[in-house]
DNA sequence: TGACCTACATCACATGGTGAGGTAGATCGT
DNA sequence: ACGATCTACCTCACCATGTGATGTAGGTCA
């Protein structure tokens, strides 16, 4: 069916996440992601690519080029100060959010 | 500029959770996850009646009109068996997904 | 030569939430 | 009688963003 829409609104939080612990070019993004969730995410590139161009846009990430000595040349991407401090809001917020589902999903409790 | 995507691919999940413990109608179902959230999810009613009418029509939610008595009339909603099966596989798709992300944001951790 | 991996990127498309607007019945204060 | 304010339903233009397909290039190996 859906295999859905959950990743709206996480893939910033996602690769901030792996990006906080150093740097890392963009391919290597999407594996991290791969490994740490144990398969279940599978970053599409049709979304990390963007995503990177965006949240660089916004000044969380910064980027080089840099070859990789085999095969293509890399981007290599190292999250910034203000990176960091949208990561921290994100994940409160997503802690909050995934606490909030969870309470109405629980049921009446009181049963 | 965020306050998020995060809801997107939950909405159902939310709504089959309120009315697993009960008919409800749909104002009183964004009453009752504003409240169970601790008024963290403030469903709007762009979303809420779209997906009660997504959700019927795939046949996980069963609906009738009804007088309330005071005020207009209220279209009670109820969930099915295919609803319930729903729910289960929405809830474990959730719960595996947020588990993942934790995996992902937690950092190098492990090693 | 062909297959397949790395590594980046873009694009048409679809999903579905956001916010605003609209209808209507009921209640209450002035 | 009038306006404000609930309840209760609904719809719609808009927009962000993930999905899946496709393209480019360099590398390795049979």
């Amino acid at each position: 069916m859906d295999r859905s829409q959950l990743l709206k609104g996480t893939t910033a939080l996602l690769i901030l996440g792996v990006l906080k612990d150093g740097e890392l070019y963009g391919y290597e993004i999407a594996q991290r992601i791969r490994e740490r969730s144990a398969a279940f995410i599978d970053p599409g590139e049709g979304w990390l690519y963007p995503a990177l161009h965006r949240l660089e846009k916004q000044g969380a990430l910064q980027a080089s080029w840099r070859e990789g000595g085999l095969g293509p040349r890399r981007r290599y991407y190292r999250i910034t100060d203000g990176g960091l401090r949208m990561f921290d809001a994100q994940s409160a917020e997503w802690e909050q959010f995934a606490h909030s589902v969870r309470l109405v999903t629980a049921g009446a409790g009181n049963v």
